[in-house]
DNA sequence: AGGTCTTGGTTGTCGCTACAACCAAGACTC
DNA sequence: GAGTCTTGGTTGTAGCGACAACCAAGACCT
């Protein structure tokens, strides 16, 4: 029960799982770069910000929803900064800790580029499942994260969609 | 059905599935990285090879089933050579070819290896699913690989592993 | 045989990420 | 109220991947 070896069937749904990984992001990655100019992780920090109150977040609070190192997403941050998508200022609350907001600008980028991003995932993925399939997957997921995220660090972005 | 947005159970299904990409492959990079010194794609690599006939692929054909560029691989494998874990000859039948070979140092290290990451891979996802989900699982990727991969570039990797 | 096209690889450069070092502000202790 | 610790964030550096440029060998045509 707790060999270290898969048998048959756990290795079949593994190498698939193995392979979707390898190849589902750079498709993703290659139609935002193309389409919009952003990276795929890019696309995550600002589709996170135009969803929170006041398009506003901590970088503390938007890595942990991005699951990003701060240096990480300081660096990014900056860049798109200097693109005018995003901007810093200080938090009045606390001095140490500064707060990201989205500008009008990044709002419009996120409207503009949403509907090709979903329609690349419907082409690769949903369009590919039936319905019963998609309650499958989400249950299946759901238990994986419970191991990958066991402290709950993203859980509050997934768990924004019921199904 | 073909418009641009998801509905809420389509939304579900992928913010985790998206949230799996996310987490899942920093796991796997972090547990091989501090056991093995390899990355994952290292990894991947020279499992390929090791069960290739004569441990030997041509570098167009590694990087067919590893989902890699030509200049990506090119440089991997340079990596690894200097390591002792490949090694790289001419290909006798086609002189613009090159053949990557892993050493017996290389199968050593694939064998010290591949338990510990199949054991992560045991703890972060096989345990977390009864044996339905492990079959529900494999169909949905399945599927999934039919659109990612419709020219089956990598499929004769994870065909080698039937259900 | 000689041009052109295609295939198979390598090398060089740039951008992004991980990791470490660092700094500033709050919290906690005595 | 002066250490000390913790929290929040930025900056610097090294390594890996994407893309473009390039080179060599086979294929194809006449």
């Amino acid at each position: 029960m707790d060999s270290p070896w898969l048998d048959d069937k756990q290795q079949a749904a593994w190498v698939r799982l193995a392979a979707v990984m390898e190849l589902l992001p750079g498709v993703l990655e290659r139609q935002l770069r193309r389409d919009a100019e952003l990276t795929h992780f890019d696309y995550f920090v600002v589709a996170m910000l135009s969803e929170a109150p006041g398009r506003t977040l901590r970088m503390t609070e938007l890595a942990r929803q991005t699951n990003a190192t701060l240096p990480r997403l300081s660096h990014v941050v900056q860049r798109l900064e200097e693109r005018g998508l995003v901007e810093r200022f200080p938090c009045p609350q606390d001095k140490r800790a500064t707060n990201a907001r989205l500008t009008d600008a990044g709002w419009a980028k996120v409207e503009a580029t949403a509907p090709g991003h979903a329609a690349t995932v419907r082409t690769h993925v949903i369009d590919a499942l039936t319905p019963q399939q998609i309650a499958q997957l989400t249950e299946i997921t759901d238990a994986i994260l419970h191991r990958l995220d066991p402290n709950g660090a993203m859980s509050g972005v997934y768990n924004r969609y019921d199904p």
